[in-house]
DNA sequence: GTGCATGGTGTAACAAAGACACCGGACAAC
DNA sequence: GTTGTCCGGTGTCTTTGTTACACCATGCAC
């Protein structure tokens, strides 16, 4: 049935494994083993694990390595030339039929702090790192529901006190950040008011908080300063502490991750003990889930490879 | 270096899993799970699983799964056309580098008794089997040392009862038989020999042995026939028993395996008590061992296939 | 020599691949 | 109808392959 331009099947061991085939291909085309693994993201002594055990396999000798640089042999030169099309028909065909067929969009679900502070300033590098795909972000206090497709990528935050974060079956995740939390406020407000030595400190200056203050006594505590009386405005969103506390309306207790570019920008300042500098602590990390049977696929590999860059290149500050 | 044909590396994350690809096409070329899975060899369970894990990965819909048979969408005929160029490619191309470069020769070492009493006469069957394929049959009593490549494939025998050989590190094993053993002689020397009825009249004959009486007394042993005074003549290999056995120098201790040629062609006679049929028991069990890198090599794969099948065959009156 | 490339081992953690027992639907013979 | 047999699919457990990390040896530039 519908086989006509197609022979018998070819035996199930007549290839070599094919993790094996990739990378021989990327070490032949890039000219070394260490090269072909930065291109193909793994460490390299696995790269040179899989072409020795192509060698074991096909018992011949593809490489030469006795010039502590990687050559093909004879033998090698020829299975690469053949491999190599063999691989790029696979991975075209498969660019090809994803790239019909509306895998052109990709919903990503997320804080509505990671995305007013974090995700929206850099949409166009987005764009630009995924060229032809349409993102979109969506900011939702709930998780979107994987099992009906709800959306691709969904971003949180999962506090290390307190419950937390459940990830659900059949979901594959991975830590992208554990921010500082540190207090910032105005320059404005700072200079009108009171000074600030030590943790206890606080108690003298209205504290943003979003649903509780249990962020705040838990950084107050860690900072040598137990069970204060506390006060100040209740604001439901990351963003909004940041940006209640840019507009002078007190002190908020900001992850770095979200506050960085307001930092940067001189619209907060970080506050620091004239005593004794703060000791940065983290309260929490940032979460990207996906489902695993599309973990790999590839706008969501290419986001995730995006989102690891961006966050090492801008903000290897983050503790 | 060398990559003037191609271009870049494709993206690594830009082709599915293989495995799901390899299921995906034999379905496809095959027209069902169930006639794929036996295509491949796998439970077709596991071909299901990596059809929907490739209809996940690209986000498609392959197959029609609807009328309780496996069609394929118009995706999954385009798609399906172009990976299986690519999947032939690799096969060719990997079938014909190991045509040249002497892997034309398949290096089998055994027991003596296993290479002239069941493997000699199936060399014909082998070679058929294998085409092209040169095999070089080495009968030894010491295993081969791997590590020198000194043989492809090793075959032993480990007995239950004393020590049970040791398979080295690196080298992968499994077990093909367990055949029963059984006391034969031929029919001529049975004619003049006092008849036996039990166990314990086994003393009244020559006893035909390897290096010791071991086995005989465990044998002797299982059938209620504990601590005998044996004797008879010892021959150093299973072939030379079953030799002497049908030359009528006594009664040999043989495994089914190894005397099943015999006993069909009346040479030898398998001795059953009068008193009670003697219980079949099997003493050990027949091992092929290769490297473990090279199990999935084409030349050693097809060989244990066609052991696999030779034995299942053959002898599944083993026990 | 020092420093920095290159490729290679030993080991341990983990995800993928697979087998096995079982289920429910379609269809044919009776 | 009932039975038998084909089909594809799920839940669960085990095995295996793939991977990273810490570390080593060699070659070459300065």
């Amino acid at each position: 049935m519908d086989s006509e331009p197609f022979g018998l099947l070819p035996d199930r061991k007549a290839i070599p494994p094919f993790a094996a085939l990739r990378a021989f291909d990327a070490a032949a085309r890039l000219g070394g083993v260490r090269k072909a693994a930065r291109a193909l993201q793994l460490d390299h002594t696995v790269v040179s694990r899989h072409i020795r055990s192509l060698e074991s396999w096909t018992n011949l000798v593809l490489v030469d390595r006795s010039h502590s640089r990687l050559t093909l042999t004879r033998e090698g030169h020829e299975y690469h030339r053949r491999i190599a099309q063999g691989i790029d028909i696979l991975a075209e065909a498969t660019l090809d039929l994803m790239k019909q067929h509306d895998n052109r969009e990709l919903t990503i679900w997320c804080t509505p702090g990671f995305a007013s502070k974090w995700l929206l300033p850099r949409l166009g590098d987005v764009e630009n790192a995924l060229p032809g795909l349409a993102v979109d972000v969506r900011p939702a206090d709930q998780q979107p529901d994987f099992n009906r497709h709800e959306g691709d990528i969904d971003i949180r935050y999962s506090p290390t006190y307190g419950e937390p974060l459940t990830v659900p079956a059949n979901v594959r995740h991975f830590e992208f950040s554990s921010p500082a939390v540190i207090p910032v406020a105005s320059p404005a407000y700072l200079e009108q008011a009171p000074p600030i030595h030590r943790a206890s400190d606080f108690v003298d200056h209205p504290l943003i908080h979003e649903e509780s203050f249990e962020n705040w006594q838990t950084w107050l505590a860690s900072h040598g300063a137990e069970e204060l009386e506390v006060s100040g405005p209740k604001l439901w969103h990351a963003h909004l502490t940041i940006d209640a506390a840019i507009q002078g309306r007190g002190i908020a207790l900001a992850n770095h991750f979200l506050a960085a570019d307001a930092l940067a920008q001189g619209d907060l300042v970080e506050i620091k003990g004239s005593d004794e500098d703060f000791e940065r602590i983290s309260l929490g990390s940032y979460l990207l889930m996906a489902r695993s049977d599309r973990w790999t696929a590839l706008p969501i590999a290419r986001f995730r490879d995006w989102l690891n860059a961006a966050v090492t290149a801008s903000l290897n500050r983050n503790i």
